[in-house]
DNA sequence: TGTGAACTATTCACATGTTAACTATATTCC
DNA sequence: GGAATATAGTTAACATGTGAATAGTTCACA
């Protein structure tokens, strides 16, 4: 009932971290185009977006949230202090910790190109359906919890 | 009747390219700790697997089948050639090209690991369901697709 | 034929990913 | 209180990603 059992790996076009990589591969590269002429990275974007969403936070919870390792990250804050964007300062309560937060520059280029970004991903949006759209969104989600 | 209209960028949550980072990440996790014991890179197993699966072919091809931009492959490759899992030749039919085919070496290395990463996979499988696996598979290339 | 355009792979410069080691601070536990 | 342990962030070293430029080859077409 399951003959792929027999056949050890699947192939390349059916492997499902290939067909992820494809696709962001896909979903991004507009949107990084669109970013690239402000001179900013999909890595600083993804910063900007969720300092803005949830407001100041210490570096740890940053990395996670916007999927990036905590190295690149040292290194990315300090680009983006140098360019005005993003500002930390040592939490008083445990000064191991840095809280970083978002300044009027950063949620100013947010708002440039926020319009622009939501039409590339309407335009995906639109094309599978909105409900398939859910439903990949789901499908993602589940993957990844736990 | 599509509130997210007016809402211009959807929360990261619900970020569709980031949910496809987090995603591959997710499931790659395994793959990568199980590679690392071997010495090779995601993106080594990448080409060994696309070398294996389609036989000897010029370098722009294996770069888009193995999700890996040419300056990338250059450097990859000369390494592979190094640890002796690859071979280039020059193409006598068209002299720009490069013609990269697996070694012995390269499909020993293959062989070992298949086993453990078709396990991997099948897991990732298990949890979701074959039904809804194979969906989102479809979703993915209808997403790549064009 | 020959000249300009297109193609292939590479190189370069720089940003980011990855792992391990390291520093400074907090916490635990005796 | 103080030593061992854990945590937060950084640094270092190296591999890979990205965009632009380049050299060599082939193609299209006048």
């Amino acid at each position: 009932m399951e003959p792929e059992q027999s056949k050890p790996l699947p192939s390349t076009a059916r492997s499902l971290p290939i067909a992820l990589m494809r696709a962001r591969e896909r979903v991004m590269e507009p949107v990084r185009r669109m970013l690239a002429r402000s001179g900013i990275s999909e890595q600083k974007w993804r910063v900007l977006r969720v300092l803005a969403e949830h407001g100041a936070q210490d570096t740890t919870t940053l990395a996670e949230r916007a999927c990036i390792s905590p190295p690149s990250l040292t290194r990315i804050l300090q680009n983006m202090e140098d360019q005005g964007l993003a500002r930390r300062r040592m939490d008083p309560e445990d000064r191991r910790r840095q809280l970083v937060r978002i300044t009027k520059r950063g949620r100013d280029l947010i708002a440039e190109h926020a319009a622009q970004a939501a039409e590339i991903v309407q335009g995906y949006r639109a094309r599978l359906g909105a409900d398939r759209y859910e439903q990949l969104l789901d499908l993602l989600e589940a993957l990844d919890r736990r």
